[in-house]
DNA sequence: AGCACGCCGACT
DNA sequence: GTCGGCGTGCTC
């Protein structure tokens, strides 16, 4: 009877793997393997974890281990190579490694009863008939197009490419032809298969891209990895990408922790986008890791934007990263929309809108096309206030105002998602003129309908398509023509192309340039570039003038607005990593930020000093602990330390130090660590 | 994190 | 007398 230890990880905080015993249950069973799941008893419940390494002895006093109770052999394990990437992301953001390559898993593999894997298994296999492949016209590469595929899928080893091109420029035509390459090249070589992941901010923004590489690579299997996807689907495509079938695999974040055996090429689409950074439980990059994953596989990886990140910018600037630029629209004839700034000061708005604004709006209304308005802030107003005493509508629990929303007769937080009715009269005066202060998109909606009353407004934020499929309702009907006027938040900045729209209003973007967070301007220059990106897209109309974006700004003289009307990234970009570097923040410092929140504020506070004190830190800036700027939320009180240090390395070894002495701190606080914080 | 044990307060 | 509050301790 033959024994050994397994060492296993387990989804659990415990920074340790677990040793268990196991007895083949009879002559036939197969060895156990590393990367396999396994069936056990811990402590008083059952769950599922997965072998890290195999011994035939353990520190662990022979009376406390346990056997396992059965090794899950129907699925083929993990490979050492995705486990090494695992590793990597448990070790680089201080987490358990149970925590990475557990809960990634389909909830199907790591349920107690096992999944009938067969007949899964089958359904997948059957190429081709997975999906139908709709004809479409291979659309022609540009020269810089064609050269930036070839240049992509002719590289050899790890080959990290900024591909760095407009909006409309034809990323997504360059991304599927190299992708083609090796797709093809694949076919020809010795282990006869590739796989090719693509990720993209949001699977649901970007239907099209889905449809476009449906179409395109018609009998090829693509598996989709998003957190949309039912139980059961998840476990399909996942299976899909595991075992090899699927070549293409499209998806959000959470997909560059996919099993892919095959993986020779990745693509990261909009790579600036924040939500590539995952903001809770493990929070990690997902564009760091997948650059990291090119790195362990020596395969080229393409990071596609408009408006790169500044680290990447960073990287292509010296080199580490080659820059490949697209510097026309691929559609002929498209040109980029005219960019003006109209200065508040002269032009004083009412209802919002300047006059500039209101003319140009009437011209579309006559010309029978779409405008956007773009307001990034829901509500009708963020604040009401007492003009008699001073009340304002402070959230009891949060840090924050309470928001007026006028159509649902409500005060709501937006952080906390306290509702209130809206009080008749002033809770400390009895004064019954309450004001609304400052402009939602619920009361530019009300202003614009009042000055067009002819025209068809429609807005699209987090409020108006709660519902299930009302966000896609809504954007059909704009799509449709049936709407003159669009209001929307950042919901619409992203992903659809509005054919007949050709004016884009910006409303209240100041707020961005005179941020604490020092990332807010890269931000604001990404989001304008995209929100203007929505006009214009279609070739310009036989006649017809271009389409224009205008901005409404107090600081019409701010670089930023002048970078953007020349759509010049390039000195904008290099100017503010000049500043960067300048001030000592990243990418020319790395940095690391304790959280700690409790009932108390003083708990918190408390726990960050210990915290601060308890170790040695010669090479690392230890800033003071300081609250957060929202500090309370939902009457849980947050605090924070940042720590600074100049050499990657050397953070990493101080953080695996630190870690371990802060999980001897006693305290009542809760408390996480995040290694590259991006909101500060 | 779960889950159990354990020791004090207000309910049928 | 018991239900339940959350402090503390453990999980191979």
């Amino acid at each position: 009877m033959k024994q050994s230890i397994l060492q296993i990880v387990l989804d659990t905080p415990l920074d340790s793997s677990f040793d268990y015993r196991w007895q083949a249950s009879d002559d036939n069973e197969p060895l156990p393997r590393v990367g396999q799941l396994v069936q056990l008893s811990f402590g008083r419940r059952e769950v599922v974890g997965m072998i890290v390494s195999l011994s035939d002895e353990s520190d662990v006093p022979a009376e406390k281990l346990k056997n396992v109770q059965a090794v899950r052999h129907q699925l083929p394990p993990l490979s050492a190579q995705w486990l090494a990437l695992c590793r990597f992301a448990a070790d680089y953001y201080q987490r358990p490694l149970g925590e990475v390559a557990l809960p990634g898993l389909p909830k199907n593999l790591r349920a107690l009863k096992p999944v009938a894997l067969d007949r899964a298994l089958k359904k997948l296999a059957q190429p081709g008939a997975v999906h139908d492949a709709t004809p479409i016209d291979v659309a022609q590469l540009n020269p810089a197009q064609q050269q930036a595929a070839d240049a992509i899928a002719g590289a050899t080893g790890f080959a990290p490419t900024l591909l760095y091109g407009v909006t409309g420029s034809g990323k997504t035509e360059v991304y599927l032809q190299a992708a083609a390459q090796i797709l093809a090249h694949g076919e020809n070589g010795a282990d006869n298969l590739s796989q090719i992941l693509i990720l993209v901010p949001e699977i649901n923004l970007t239907p099209q891209l889905e449809g476009n590489i449906r179409a395109r690579f018609p009998g090829v299997t693509v598996a989709t990895l998003h957190s949309g996807l039912a139980e059961g689907e998840r476990l399909r495509h996942w299976l899909a990408a595991h075992l090899g079938q699927a070549r293409i695999i499209l998806g959000t974040r959470l997909a560059v922790l996919a099993s892919l055996p095959h993986l020779k090429l990745i693509v990261i689409d909009e790579e600036h986008d924040p939500s590539y950074k995952q903001q809770e439980g493990l929070r990690y990059s997902a564009r760091d890791l997948a650059v990291w994953r090119a790195h362990q596989l020596s395969i080229p990886i393409v990071l596609g934007s408009a408006t790169p990140s500044l680290e990447t910018w960073h990287h292509a600037q010296s080199g580490r990263y080659k820059k490949l630029e697209l510097r026309e629209r691929a559609v002929k004839d498209a040109v980029l929309p005219k960019v003006r700034r109209i200065d508040m000061e002269r032009d004083k708005p009412s209802e919002g809108l300047t006059s500039s604004l209101v003319s140009a709006l009437k011209l579309r209304l006559e010309r029978g096309e779409q405008s956007l308005l773009f307001l990034n802030r829901r509500g009708y107003a963020p604040v009401i206030a007492c003009d008699a005493c001073g009340w304002v509508s402070n959230c009891t629990r949060c840090t924050s105002f309470m928001v007026l929303h006028k159509p649902e007769h409500r005060l709501r937080c937006h952080h906390c998602s306290l509702e209130l009715r809206i009080p008749k009269s002033c809770p400390t005066c009895g004064n019954i003129d309450l004001q609304p202060l400052g402009r939602g998109t619920q009361r530019l909606e009300e202003g614009l309908k009042a000055m067009f009353p002819e025209a068809r407004v429609l807005r699209i934020d987090a409020d108006s398509t709660r519902r299930k499929g009302s966000a896609q309702a809504a954007f059909d009907s704009v799509h449709n023509g049936e709407v003159d006027i669009l209001i929307g938040t950042q919901m619409v900045a992203k992903g659809h192309d509005f054919k007949n729209l050709t004016l884009v209003g910006i409303l209240n973007p100041d707020t961005a340039l005179f941020s604490h967070d020092y990332r807010a301007s890269e931000r604001l220059f990404a989001q304008l570039m995209q929100v203007a990106g929505r006009a214009g897209r279609a070739a310009q109309k036989e006649g017809g003038s271009p389409s224009e974006v205008l901005i409404q700004t107090r600081y019409p003289q701010h670089p930023l607005y002048a970078a953007v009307i020349a759509h010049d990234y390039d000195h904008f970009a290099t100017s503010l990593l000049e500043e960067r570097e300048q001030a000592c923040l990243p990418p020319y410092i790395y940095q690391a930020l304790l959280r700690a929140e409790a009932k108390e504020l003083e708990t918190a506070i408390e726990f960050l000093q210990q915290a601060a004190h308890c170790i040695e830190h010669e090479g690392i800036t230890m800033h003071d602990p300081i609250p957060m700027t929202m500090t309370r939320v939902a009457n849980v009180d947050r605090a924070q330390l940042l720590i600074e240090c100049p050499s990657r390395p050397g953070l990493q070894a101080f953080l695996t130090d630190w870690m371990a002495q802060l999980r001897q701190i006693k305290t009542r606080a809760k408390w996480s660590l995040e290694v590259d914080p991006v909101d500060i």
